[in-house]
DNA sequence: AAAAATAACAGTAATAATTATCGGTAGTAT
DNA sequence: ATACTACCGATAATTATTACTGTTATTTTT
């Protein structure tokens, strides 16, 4: 059991990292905690938040942070692309090199059809970049 | 000041849309009623939410869903893209086109040292696209 | 294998961001 | 000018997430 690092591979840790990464679709801490219940009906759902934050940590998962006040999760941590839902906040892979995709804005992919993307990138700021590495976060002024 | 459609032109809205276009940052809400307090001492800042929401909804402003659990806002409502500081969570523009951007990687832009980008597409996924348009939201199963 | 050490748990309280409520005020239309 | 109502400031409520606390279970030490 590798797979946690020194971390202790609990009933509850593997349930969590199993049921997500059986899922084609990427649910919120919510909605996972509404499935892993079915096999570990005492779980608590801070232990789910817990857990989705190390298995992030870990590299084990990815945690994607898109349109809505809530974090979606993704059981597979290979880079790849999404599709949100406008409408139902749903969020599904889209397998497809990312130059073929921003070519074919209009065409449909995994079934949706596709209205427009972002594209946002992320990196240090020139302020950031001054300071030493592991010194406290900055607060962004403005 | 056709500018608000048939909303009115009050002195908060104007000033909050001011402010926010004179910026070259992207600022949260709370960033924001800070600004604008320079200006509008009383100003509350459940009316900066309130607006910010508005101005979106009129596509006078856009709402940016970045990382972090704060939305950001960015004053110039034309298609663009965005860096984020994985350190303090600032946000800028890049202006280029998306497909030198993504050939791009590792270089700076906007002298921001560019680690990599998150691409997201958005649209409407197969269950949503079978119901009528202006049918209550759905609830994401899963 | 038993005892000690500690990581993780369930349950719950606290925090942070955002949204809603409410009585009063100020733009806008008649 | 008056009436209508959107909007305001202040504050309460809600929602998502994180932190705390006493207990349990896994691992390490003896």
């Amino acid at each position: 059991m590798k797979y946690f690092d020194n971390h202790r591979n609990t009933r509850q840790r593997s349930v969590i990292l199993e049921e997500l990464q059986n899922l084609a679709s990427h649910p919120t801490a919510a909605g996972l905690y509404e499935i892993v219940r079915h096999r570990q009906p005492n779980i608590s759902l801070g232990t789910v938040y817990r857990n989705l934050e190390l298995l992030t940590r870990l590299g084990l998962i990815q945690k994607l942070e898109v349109g809505g006040r809530q974090a979606r999760f993704d059981g597979n941590a290979d880079s790849h692309f999404h599709v949100q839902c406008v409408r139902c906040g749903r969020v599904d892979d889209i397998h497809a090199p990312p130059l073929d995709l921003l070519g074919g804005e209009g065409n449909d992919f995994s079934g949706y059809r596709i209205l427009g993307y972002t594209l946002q990138f992320h990196g240090i700021c020139p302020r950031c970049g001054k300071t030493s590495t592991n010194s406290k976060q900055e607060i962004d002024r403005c």
